[in-house]
DNA sequence: CTATTGCGCTACTATTTTTGTAGCGAGATC
DNA sequence: GATCTCGCTACAAAAATAGTAGCGCAATAG
């Protein structure tokens, strides 16, 4: 279901796979949730559901499912949890936040 | 039209930065164009066209809208071109490069 | 001064993605 | 055996995204 690297993806045919992450992350709830997972740990369905106010089950399953074929996370009897792969990820994700809050005082100066 | 910092986005009311970013980059496309922005610089909107595999102009013209109104992109006579924040956040990104080369050799040995 | 070319972009409809509600089936607890 | 919570699914509605055609404008060419 999911696009793997090496695979032709929206907007790209090379299969690069660069194109195949920027794919994926691009996708609704994606990084939010892998934000979230990164930030608060294990989390059960439901637990993951509330944390995103309230997702759909339907969606929420639906980027779980493909996280999990990407490699990124897996559900482990303690419940949805990054991968190694998907906590390498996370990191580079981390800086975002302070970014995000110098970018938002740009906003309020206006 | 595009969700500013401060302003409540699908999946989190608070109107927290990162979250606003977060939506923001989730929407197809946006990570894409960031992507060609800062690799090739500026370009036209044909031009930006046809490097997203032939984009559909009405999509590539409203995210290039929101990332006007969020300060990372800009048009000027030379085209469109990535504005000093939407290039501080692209240098963010650039590191997702070489993770994912490094992500798709685990599906290559499979 | 007409004709053509290339620009950013819009109108309109079709398709795909995402959502919301309800609830199933399985296992633990009482 | 009734109840609780779990991950998750079915199905229809809503929203986002896409595809095709072409407009209005400015610069260039004949």
């Amino acid at each position: 279901m999911a696009k793997l690297p090496g695979e032709s993806v929206r907007g790209s045919t090379t299969g690069r796979p660069i194109m195949v992450l920027l794919d994926a992350l691009g996708k609704r709830w994606t990084l939010r949730l892998l934000w979230e997972l990164s930030q608060d740990g294990t989390g059960s369905f439901r637990e993951l559901r509330s944390r995103c106010d309230d997702i759909s089950p339907t969606s929420l399953n639906t980027r779980l499912k493909e996280l999990r074929e990407l490699g990124l996370v897996e559900l482990r009897e303690s419940g949805y949890e990054l991968t190694d792969q998907g906590r390498s990820l996370s990191r580079l994700l981390k800086p975002l936040d302070k970014w995000a809050n110098e970018w938002a005082t740009s906003f309020t100066q206006e």
